[in-house]
DNA sequence: GCGACAG
DNA sequence: ATCTTGTCGC
């Protein structure tokens, strides 16, 4: 009985010991020349990743991870791919990779196999990179799994010890949007240098959720809602105007309007004196 | 001992 | 991650 715990303080040391090993490998600067210096932002830059994955509400076990790929400067999904996948690992923070970065590297391979020309030259995904207790979250664990830039961004912010006092990571609090008062919490991935990321998810940003993690999860979302028929009793007959694109606000920036704008703000403040 | 803790 | 209700605005 006592030993599940065991076990699982074994997995996570194993797991601590391949992050750990992994992280020799990430690259924590640009490698690309993305084409900044002229009068256009992101001149050299096409195709844009972002990956995602959701839950439906009663089942912790499976879930729908999506992968999308947008042009640039449009941010027009060209490609979308989505799966339903099912987990093994628990979510242990600090450890999100394990549970979730398996699906996403699938998802990059099928890509990489059936339209190569789309795969994108850089992906955002959802968590933390470098900004992470032994700096290296789910975004650089995916890039040096696949060999491709990435940049992550968080919702809220993950606690690191020393990152209130002093941003020494270097690590931003980023206000997406002029609207968006809650900040998004941007760290180098893999391959990108920490300007560059944040100035790349700003181009992203038409709402709070730079535009590829949002339409991953808008679409993985949408996809639970009509292919996961749960028993979800009565109502089995109600139809929604599933709208793609600009009529999907993100939840934050809606309810960010008009109010709690200092108190915010105050946050976005204290964060950003790197 | 209790709380905090990306998704 | 997911749930919840109402509210504002186009």
């Amino acid at each position: 009985m006592a030993s599940r715990d065991t076990v699982e303080n074994d997995i996570v040391e194993t797991w601590k010991r391949e992050q750990i090993e992994l992280k020799k490998k990430l690259v924590s600067e640009d490698c690309v020349n993305w084409g900044v210096s002229t009068e256009e932002p992101f001149s050299n830059l096409n195709l844009i990743g972002g990956v995602d994955i959701s839950f439906p509400k009663g089942d912790a076990d499976h879930a729908c991870a999506c992968l999308v790929v947008l042009n640039f400067p449009e941010l027009e999904v060209v490609y979308e791919d989505l799966s339903m996948v099912h987990l093994t690992s628990p979510y242990v923070p600090e450890y999100l990779a394990f549970r979730e970065v398996g699906f996403l590297v699938d998802l990059i391979s099928r890509l990489g196999k059936d339209k190569p020309e789309l795969l994108p030259q850089v992906i955002l995904v959802d968590g933390n990179g470098m900004l992470h207790p032994r700096g290296f979250g789910i975004a650089c664990h995916l890039g040096v799994l696949t060999d491709i830039p990435t940049v992550g961004v968080a919702k809220t912010l993950f606690h690191v010890d020393g990152i209130e006092r002093d941003s020494y990571h270097a690590d931003q609090a980023l206000r997406s949007t002029q609207q968006a008062c809650n900040p998004i919490y941007v760290s180098v991935g893999h391959k990108i240098g920490l300007e560059t990321a944040v100035s790349l998810t700003h181009a992203c940003c038409q709402y709070r959720i730079p535009e590829p993690i949002r339409q991953a999860d808008i679409r993985s979302r949408e996809y639970l809602r009509q292919h996961y028929t749960k028993e979800l009793n009565n109502c089995s007959c109600k139809m929604q105007s599933s709208d793609t694109d600009a009529s999907t606000e993100d939840k934050d920036d809606q309810r960010n309007r008009g109010d709690l704008v200092d108190n915010t703000c105050q946050t976005f403040n204290d964060l950003k004196l790197s």
